[in-house]
DNA sequence: AAACTTGCCAACCGCTCCACT
DNA sequence: TAGTGGAGCGGTTGGCAAGTT
């Protein structure tokens, strides 16, 4: 079935609305009962523009409490990512929070601005976690269909290891960068774009119900204390010469499971199926550190050894990518 | 001063959902 | 119950203005 093209039938305009267009269609076009859009060129030939577009003029543009053209303010920014970690692109729900704003504005604002500026800071616009921990998840995932020859191949080569927390490197994650990044372009921030949401709304389908309590979590956490997105960092290891290449340290326990992801993500990735501590994914991202209020609670450093390039391993990882999945050094295939 | 780049934002496109028949 | 069409949404484009070379 061939769809039509978008408001491209009988004539109708497309473009840049002028004043009198506006004039034309605030006068004759209304939502009717309905709730259909009355427009369109045999209703009002003058006007020549489709329902479609007059009505995301009208939400858009023309509405009545669409008066805010100023920039977003850095609290506006704190609660988009914070809602946008919590909720995911749902627009129109983070507009509501930001009296003014369409939901067209925070969608440009954050594809224009805030996409770029998380990159900056080592975090991933889309899942709002550090870079290096997608990078960890890459080697997990790369282990799990030959972990021992990985393992080995690591041990036996120190260049496949990924050198993020030497100092000497220019990888952009380093230990001072990620703690001090987003302090610096948000005074308030309190880190919470570093951890990942709780796993009660950390869901794929979540529903109306569970949006509204992400939103009322993250505009006042201090009413729900068990769902807190912001009680952990996450550091790497600023070391380059630790020894201990097995993870140390003592957990919170009395700290709520739910509110600490990264917990879990080390834990759970730091075992293999028969509850054995396995360090790769720790001795890939070069270390890791957890801290809360500055008291390490669970460090894991890498072994000493010769550093490689985040370049070289990255190299390193395509190629145990094309070996995990040969079909990729194939000839092209056309259908 | 002209060409080029960058950022902003309104508007468009295509899809899914849902109400209605 | 299936078909139809409008509403709503997310992603993307394109025009314009400001800034830079």
């Amino acid at each position: 079935m061939v769809r039509p093209l978008y408001c491209d039938k009988l004539g109708m305009r497309k473009g840049s609305w002028n004043e009198e267009d506006d004039a034309q269609m605030l006068a004759f076009v209304t939502k009717q009962p309905t709730g259909n859009w009355q427009v369109g060129a045999p209703r009002k030939p003058g006007l020549r523009r489709c329902g479609k577009s007059c009505r995301i003029r009208k939400t858009n543009v023309l509405r009545n409490d669409h008066v805010r053209h100023e920039s977003f303010t850095p609290q506006e920014e704190e609660l988009i990512i914070k809602l946008h970690s919590a909720i995911g692109s749902r627009w129109p729900i983070i507009a509501q929070q930001l009296p003014g704003r369409t939901d067209n504005d925070v969608k440009n604002y954050w594809n224009t601005k805030l996409k770029k500026k998380l990159s900056a800071m080592g975090i991933d616009p889309v899942t709002h976690r550090p870079f290096s921990q997608m990078l960890a998840d890459y080697g997990n995932i790369s282990g799990l269909t030959r972990t021992q020859t990985r393992i080995g191949s690591l041990n036996q080569n120190n260049n496949n290891k990924i050198n993020i927390n030497n100092n000497n490197n220019t990888f952009f994650v380093s230990n001072q960068e990620i703690q001090q990044i987003p302090e610096t372009f948000f005074p308030n921030f309190n880190n919470s774009v570093k951890t990942e949401p709780p796993e009660a709304i950390k869901t794929d389908s979540l529903d109306l119900l569970t949006q509204l309590q992400a939103i009322t979590h993250v505009k006042d956490p201090s009413t729900n204390p068990d769902l807190s997105l912001t009680q952990f960092h996450v550091s790497l290891a600023s070391s380059s010469s630790s020894s201990s290449s097995t993870c140390s340290g003592t957990l919170n326990e009395t700290t709520p499971q739910q509110s600490f992801n990264w917990r879990d993500f080390l834990i759970e990735n730091s075992q293999d199926v028969n509850g054995n501590v396995n360090d790769e994914g720790f001795e890939a991202m070069g270390g890791i550190e957890v801290v809360k209020d500055d008291t390490p609670l669970m460090s894991c450093v890498k072994e000493s050894g010769e550093e490689g390039s985040f370049v070289e391993a990255m190299l390193d990882g395509e190629n145990d990518m094309l070996l995990d999945f040969p079909g990729l050094l194939g000839e092209p295939v056309y259908y």
